[in-house]
DNA sequence: AATCGATTCAAACGCCTGTTTGACACCACT
DNA sequence: AGTGGTGTCAAACAGGCGTTTGAATCGATT
């Protein structure tokens, strides 16, 4: 009783389109915040503006949809954001840097953090049916442009074990602040976070880190200072 | 008929009968394996050989039950493996190594992933009430150690904000093995696992890594070779 | 032996979930 | 006008959820 629907002569003035992919629009942000089990058939009903029999009309049952929610997230982000490209002779340390920036900017959002990386977020960290799909389509590429430009860093001496490990200690920087940006928000001062946790600024920093780390840039600390004393193996 | 008052002061301290720590260890495992709302009570007070009663009798409702579950992870998980220490006149390099190894060994566990990560892991990417508290008593004191490694091994004439960003690029790179474990699996070869992917592999990795940003060891690719010429800022 | 509070239990209570139903409205085509 | 297929809807369905209940049981005290 409380929504009187126009019949059909004003075919819904809100959005024309397919009620297929008003459901799906509607179902993303639901199962990001608040889950597979906790986000509710009724809710995402509610928000996309349809009956609740419309998910099992269209999409069969709540497993289905939540798989195409996520394939549609992961297209939708593909199409938005694509990966980096650069001219030929482009330096690695820009690529690097460039790559780093970008993976950020995909996965902080320099406007706000977007639905469809909180999705992706929380298949990757708690894996269902969805997520082998979601590793060969959208990381595997994504980590593999990573590698060839550290492989070129290194100047393609390295093995590929240990390249993958470099490019995993790059990605865990990264991953850091979105997966626990929250803890990481109350262990920096507040005021730091404006000033130093910015996409940009963080990108800056995992670069010249990784650099360094590498050779390619000047270590964090002076190499001329007396703590040359503690050059050891670590063990 | 009124809700009695539920025993808060146990007089015998560890009785393995009482039902209040059965219920809160089989709630642990439960809550870490299936998340909060997806775990059941049911299915808790079972595991622990309870009645279902039992859960609101000595816990009030599930809410707390989950609180209280946090807790006694945590706390249980920092008897077990308490921070590292050191003799004065540690080398700092030795003392990152330790630190690393010991997180990561608390994190990925030699024996296997333990359920009490888990909860917190989940605590971690999707903060609830009980989050503050974790990082007040649990993952500020741990990052607080670090910060103080670091601050060993640059000289202390690092300002402390870039010594934390050093710091989140520490944790940052265990992290993803703990938080996105299964998706490294997918990206990394089988084989490499095993070899590659200890946690004192990792460990030796990441010092190593960390080490050579810093200034205090080789970096990765030998400055001897051709690649120099790309020596330029990133930008 | 009788008493009383603390504890346990099977059963039931609402409530909410995903899903199904059967009727109804629409539209293209005869 | 008639007909069949396609969407849409309110209502109901069966099952699972957290929680409550009232009686049964236990152990210590009187």
């Amino acid at each position: 009783m409380a929504s009187q629907r126009p019949p059909h002569s004003s075919p819904a003035a809100v959005d024309p389109r397919d009620p297929r992919v008003r459901i799906l629009s509607a179902a993303g942000p639901e199962f990001a915040e608040h889950g597979y089990e906790a986000a509710t058939v009724r809710d995402i009903c509610t928000a996309a503006g349809v009956n609740v029999a419309a998910v099992n009309y269209y999409f069969g049952d709540k497993k289905r949809l939540y798989i195409e929610s996520v394939k549609h997230a992961h297209e939708e982000r593909l199409r938005r954001v694509p990966y980096p490209e650069w001219p030929p002779g482009t330096s690695p340390s820009v690529k690097l840097h460039d790559f780093v920036e970008n993976t950020l900017e995909r996965m902080l959002g320099l406007t706000q953090p977007p639905w469809q990386v909180r999705l992706m977020m929380r298949e990757v960290i708690h894996p269902t049916e969805a997520c082998r799909e979601l590793v060969e389509d959208y990381i595997r590429p994504h980590f593999g442009i990573l590698l060839g430009v550290l492989d070129e860093l290194t100047g393609g001496a390295s093995p590929a074990s240990e390249v993958r490990r470099l490019g995993l200690s790059v990605i865990g920087q990264c991953f850091l602040y979105r997966a626990a940006g929250d803890v990481v928000a109350m262990l920096v001062p507040a005021g730091e976070i404006d000033a130093y946790h910015t996409p940009q600024a963080i990108a800056d920093h995992v670069t010249r880190f990784t650099l360094a780390a590498i050779g390619v840039a000047e270590p964090f600390a002076c190499p001329g200072l007396g703590t040359v004393s503690a050059l050891e193996p670590p063990r």
